[in-house]
DNA sequence: TAGATTGTTAATCGATTAACAATC
DNA sequence: TAGATTGTTAATCGATTAACAATC
């Protein structure tokens, strides 16, 4: 079946929630409690839950263990994935230790970089490889997930590098649409802030509109 | 009138386009042209921009530094941005360096924490402020963008103080749905990584079902 | 059983795309 | 003028939501 791009989204969405219950000691929502905390609708989650299955309890709701677990496994956070992240620049070195990766499952377990100054050192315990070591050192570590934090003008061949080394998954960080065989998210800060702009324009010529109340 | 969600989002994707044409010495382009580098059909870029003018000429497409110009006041960047950062850990600190936001009108003014150590400090040149003087370095140093760059437990208080303290727009780094009335961009890192996860095990399996070829 | 909440269908809403007259 | 490409309408596609029978 083909599910659609935004339930697949939410799915992150219901797993974070699900554990913030889960830390509080609650043992069963329903669709209500996690709709209002993401602020959607009950039916909305419902239906993206069925796509993969019956979950609930009628009457009941959640068990939330449970769905957790589910929803763990349909994402294929039920396992550790190893990452590597090319760039050790200041992006990339925040990404290693950036405490929301290690919690959910996803260990940097190798920095790339062609900075011959950078080679060998180590970054927040991990070290730091020489790019022309990648393949062998995808394989050698069981990496799966690369993550591009170089510069523009050298993420197209990175991606290049990443897919060839056997990669399954690339996480973009650089502002261009790559072209790969290989799945590819893209974390597009640039794109945020220009986001955000437009709407705090917009914002503002609303609230200048409201004061007329025509 | 009401524009779409994704198209806000295109925008600045036709804005980075239009600036690689323009680096390239190129005059006019057709949303052909654009549609091809960016994936997309070539009248969904035709009638994106319909909302908001008619920029191009029939039969001879768009003059690139005359769209740039529109698009720039359309998204808000033909002006500077200064935005603070709160949290001067790893994240924050990247961000502070980031090229890519320089680049495009927003400047780092700066960074505030709630750690002594660091409070009077100066990260890539920026000085990092104490979160208590919030209010005020906003109206000293007029700044409109606030980044959450702080822990998940810290990330809705955070947010209000930046409400309080005039800012005008949000861009946030924490995983946690934000609840304010003023605009909030989220970046999720956590939840690219899952979403890369869930489509890499998706794509092996579909991979595992393509061989038997039925 | 009565009350609650699921899973699913069908209706609605919104965004994408094809098609083409307008026009450079 | 002939060729090309826009701006816009109408058709299509896809996602969200309301509604409700099923059932815990």
């Amino acid at each position: 079946m083909k599910i659609p791009r935004p339930t697949v989204k939410r799915l992150g969405l219901y797993y974070r929630c699900l554990s913030n219950y889960r830390e509080d000691g609650v043992d069963f929502v329903s669709s209500q409690d996690i709709a209002e905390k993401l602020n959607i609708k009950p039916s909305q989650v419902r239906k993206d839950l069925s796509y993969f299955g019956e979950f609930g309890k009628r009457g009941l709701g959640y068990d939330v263990k449970k769905l957790l677990n589910e929803i763990a496994h349909i994402i294929g956070v039920n396992k550790e994935w190893n990452v590597a992240i090319v760039g050790a620049g200041n992006l990339g070195s925040a990404l290693t230790s950036y405490p929301g990766l290690s919690k959910h499952k996803f260990r940097v377990v190798a920095l790339f970089d062609n900075n011959q100054q950078k080679i060998g050192k180590k970054v927040s315990g991990i070290t730091v490889y020489d790019i022309s070591d990648l393949e062998r050192t995808v394989n050698e570590l069981k990496i799966e997930i690369g993550v591009i934090a170089v510069p523009e003008f050298a993420a197209q061949h990175v991606a290049e590098l990443l897919e060839k080394s056997g990669i399954k998954g690339i996480v973009n960080f650089a502002p261009v649409r790559l072209r790969t065989n290989v799945p590819v998210e893209d974390v597009d800060i640039t794109l945020s802030f220009e986001t955000i702009a437009y709407n705090v324009v917009k914002k503002s010529s609303l609230d200048l509109l409201d004061t007329s109340n025509d």
